[in-house]
DNA sequence: GACGCATATGGAAGCGCTTCCAGAGCGATC
DNA sequence: GATCGCTCTGGAAGCGCTTCCATATGCGTC
């Protein structure tokens, strides 16, 4: 001691107690009286201590460490930012509680996509795994990690993932139907809609909503056009110019993501279209971009910082042993979405 | 053993050698017969072990771990392509060598935000640190870390933090004197320029770029109105507004990012201005919006996901205790930037 | 006053790995 | 044939912490 960087065993010293005490003051340990807990306290000031991490973690036997898995492909990677958010969200959570938040890159297309994931939790990195999609869709998965008893959650799972796993999540179907709402009371009647991949149930679950609207209105949905897209900007661009150069155009185009939405702007803009007055359309997500197009785009905000975060603190629970949610039902965290207005949806010309 | 997670005795009982003898082979020492390899290796594999990374960094003294220091700033954040570009370079080369990486989001308005930084270097946690603007700039900073030997690398930094740590950034003077070039060969004469904060030294040198363009055609460089934003799409809109609507509208807008001149595009439209006839508008970045946005930006392109990988290189180097960089020179290390052309820079109407 | 039962403290044993140092084997050198 | 120096291997120590268990003290109960 003296040299380097003080211990446990200098603080313990300094203040006259033993280690173990030390530990209990630093973990808040019961059964420390106020007078040994402060002179420990003040040992830890004057010495400046800090835990060491790697010690802790091997003793303890925990890592303190959560991880998030998100989709690495070179395609979606504009799209980025929706990982971004949520990866944000959790590490402000982790760094409050003194947690570590280690990000995977996962290549979705990988045939051994569900072994990497089950590699990282056997590397015992992690004490807790957040999965964002497609993975917090992949009900094999989420069996296998079940089944292993290891702290995860998942993040936009849709329902059949949802009762397998905590999840947190809003209401997609709810979110899509609103959506659409608000372009039938602009009055529109023809619609189209661009779907995501398959296998993102949640944004099904969009469409889903959409439907629902469609029927309550009387317009029967089979009258819409319905694509599919990979959420990328560039599909947005080629769909929607598929859609628009077709005859009996519609005067409203839903699409399942942001990116995709702004690409259909970026098409509409191309063919010269007046935007809003000749065509709407609107998104899902809110991301930055929706909001510095032009037109700004009507979408729907999805809390994603929130979620992220809150997808952290259930793995604090679970991770410090908390019992685990209620069962059943409190499996599933609905955080609320928004309809976020803007100018890429109006009235269509008439 | 048996039961629970295999460890590095039951390779070594499996194997019929001694654990240093496996440790060496997973660490690829030297002094090991190849049939000894051959079998640890077989062991290794059949009990499917994962090393437990923690015990490896309490007892070699390395945490495998590399920090990322980004700024966090609520105005900023739809910027944050540019940090997560960044980061996600640093996430590949670290994966690649088996580190891991941890982000950190630091208040740069809070005044203790220096202290901050160090006290992430004394929690021990990382074995280097990656510090992106404006920390990169800081000097103090800078030298104080610098003064306890402790690995970093710079991130975009200017010509002055150059001088005092590792970094890796592009050449910003040449990257504005290039842009400038292309608008002065398009025609334009009158300029108009945005700077970013205070403070952001490689922000500036592209004004610094702009200046000698001018200069070298003969124009006077006082001609050119310019203001200072913060970076953010909204001071984009405000500024831009200021300055096309006085009188002597210039023809040529420089934006020292992506985000204001996409802000600055979006009052254009506001206003009605035909693009790019009526103005041309020019970033710097090539952020995923720039070929999103109506007219598509033309911008300088920053291989940001390769400073990531190059920073987090450097660091591994430095770690593993190579000879640091070949003094003063090599300190900074250069990656190349490209002008990208698309649509939102035309030739004036004359 | 002996007993029980909380509350407070400490001793010792490890977590799973790497590093330091010692030793064994063996061909080359004089 | 003794000495050197090389390559390969292993024993032991210990990284800094937490956990388990034992012990000491105080206080109410019969």
């Amino acid at each position: 001691m003296g040299s380097g960087k003080p211990t446990i065993d200098d603080v313990a010293a300094l203040a006259g107690v033993a280690r173990v005490t030390v530990s209990r003051v630093l973990n808040g340990g019961p059964n420390v009286s106020d007078k040994v807990r402060q002179a420990v306290l003040a040992a830890v000031e004057k010495l400046q201590y800090k835990v060491n991490v790697q010690a802790r973690s091997l003793a303890g036997g925990k890592s303190r460490v959560l991880g998030l898995i998100y989709s690495s492909d070179v395609e979606t990677e504009p799209n980025s930012f929706y990982y971004s958010a949520i990866e944000l969200g959790a590490l402000r959570a982790c760094s409050q509680v003194g947690f570590q938040l280690g990000t995977h890159a996962v290549n979705q297309h990988s045939l051994r996509k569900a072994d990497l994931v089950m590699e990282i939790i056997r590397s015992r990195r992690y004490d807790g795994l957040i999965l964002t999609p497609p993975f917090s869709d992949d009900a094999e998965l989420l069996e296998n990690i079940k089944a292993v008893r290891f702290p995860v959650v998942a993040v936009s799972a849709g329902r059949p993932a949802q009762s397998i796993v905590p999840s947190v999540s809003i209401d997609d179907e709810a979110a899509g139907y609103e959506l659409t709402r608000h372009l039938l009371l602009l009055g529109h009647r023809r619609f189209a809609f661009i779907k995501g991949l398959e296998g993102h149930v949640s944004a099904e679950d969009r469409y889903l909503g959409f439907v629902r609207a469609l029927e309550q209105a009387g317009i029967a949905p089979t009258s819409a056009r319905v694509e599919r897209g990979s959420f990328t900007f560039r599909s947005g661009i080629d769909i929607a110019a598929r859609i628009l150069n077709g005859s009996d155009r519609p005067t409203a185009l839903i699409c399942a993501n942001d990116d995709m939405a702004v690409g259909a702007l970026f098409t509409a803009h191309k063919m010269g279209l007046q935007l809003p007055r000749e065509l709407s359309v609107v998104g899902f997500d809110d991301t930055p971009v929706s909001e510095i197009i032009w037109p700004p785009l009507t979408t729907i905000h999805q809390p994603l910082k929130t979620m992220g975060a809150r997808a952290a603190e259930i793995l604090f629970d679970t991770v410090s042993g908390e019992p685990p949610q209620p069962a059943e039902h409190g499996l599933a965290n609905l955080v609320p979405h928004r309809l976020v207005i803007r100018e890429s949806a109006s009235s269509p010309s008439l």
